[in-house]
DNA sequence: TTAATAAACGTAAATTTAACGTTTATAAAA
DNA sequence: TTTTATAAACGTTAAATTTACGTTTATTAA
């Protein structure tokens, strides 16, 4: 809003799209959701799936439309990763990309997507398939902003369904940091957070015993969403 | 890069502009710099600085120049805070703007910054006077992205010259947290981390005994950078 | 020689982390 | 009925770190 653009109407306008990063866990591994791209330049070559942002929809709805169009679902956790904006990141012509991820919280191997006839597949989200344009470099930022994400703050179980146990969100924890955790100090660390409290519902599909579901503490997670907590384990 | 945009041609086309957040602290207090706005809407009220993305430039070059038309300085800290995109922001049109923050390592009163005519002010971050458009919304998310990133990662001293004391650096955390620390504690953590080492050098004009000088070590620094550490006090 | 003072150094209790070992509840097998 | 197998749940301890303070040092001006 100043020199070299001395008004509105003589700046330059410029093809603005979203990218969309999703995550899932399976087991104990970080999965990600590559798609076939459909569209020239590059169509049949793994990518990402975006939308160009439209005239009258903010860039955040535009995500959030690329988000419930592929998974089907309203109101996944997301967040803007970074605007990419090299001038040539895009050999089909100028484009500055917003790219946001999201974690889905159902288990990864159930989930089947085809959006508009694109082949969809989870591939591990460190044996990613070579990508499109300036993917690759979108992926590597986000699994790293997803690591900072969940080591500060409550978003681990936004990988799991409402009802969790103990061990399942340890494993998720485990395919966030890509190494084994210890499976007593993670229960005592977790459970003293306050973030997650006993169902009187227990889960009986893995063992004789049972194992305790959980759920979140919404209170809590508010308050550790505000404040951060640390979640290194 | 899918429906409803058939095509790279028939994609809307956006206005696209940086602003971007200066940071400076003096003493112990965190100052922003704000500045005159001088063009229609808005013209006569305090704002953040931008400038409209040119057609050939990159999204970051375009927030490095604007950086540099404020302050003279080239390769100052700075990244990319987000992109703001609601479709009515801006009252002068739709304008999609990414917000980049810096950090300025020279005493912020020394300075006195007039870019093309702006009238510019350092003002104490937890007291920014109101600002035009969703500019409130940017520095409230910078400073939460500042504490974030200062806490995780090596990045106090860029608020710093390249020889400074002990003390100065403690300033600049007080500065960044708000709250007051410990001096003994604070030496004992930040000398332990090895990102900074003394010189042989003394500032003479603070106190009868002196200060010992120190610098960053690069390659710690490096180090730092990648892995993160707790710069909690 | 003393006083004043910022700078630098030191200590000890409390808390947290890290690395382990042990007990419990349950269903199926003996 | 008793035993066995096993995931789940619980417990212990030494080491490291944090927190909250007190003490000493180097220097110049009085």
């Amino acid at each position: 809003m100043k020199a070299p653009s001395p008004t509105y109407a003589q700046a330059p306008r410029h093809l603005l799209a979203v990218d969309c990063l999703i995550f899932g866990v399976e087991g104990n591994v970080l999965k990600l959701l590559v798609f076939k791209r459909e569209i020239a330049p590059l169509a049949g070559q793994w990518s990402l799936l975006g939308s160009f942002v439209q005239d009258q929809e903010s860039v955040e709805s535009a995500a959030a439309r690329v988000l419930e169009e592929i998974t089907g679902i309203r109101d996944l956790y997301m967040e803007q990763l970074h605007a990419f904006g090299q001038p040539n990141r895009d050999t089909g012509g100028r484009v500055v990309s917003i790219a946001y991820w999201s974690l889905i919280g159902i288990d990864a191997s159930r989930q089947t997507f085809e959006v508009d006839g694109h082949e969809a597949k989870w591939v591990p989200a460190d044996a990613v398939p070579e990508l499109v344009l300036d993917h690759g470099d979108m992926v590597a930022m986000a699994i790293t902003r997803l690591r900072e994400r969940a080591r500060f703050y409550p978003i681990g179980f936004e990988l799991l369904p409402p009802e969790f146990t103990l061990l399942q969100l340890l494993q998720v924890y485990e395919a966030i940091y890509g190494h084994p955790l210890d499976e007593r100090n993670f229960r005592k660390k977790i459970l003293k957070s306050g973030l997650i409290e006993a169902t009187d519902r227990k889960d009986m599909s893995t063992s004789r015993k049972g194992s305790v579901l959980y759920h979140i503490n919404h209170e809590r997670y508010l308050q550790l969403q505000a404040q951060g907590y640390d979640f290194a384990f």
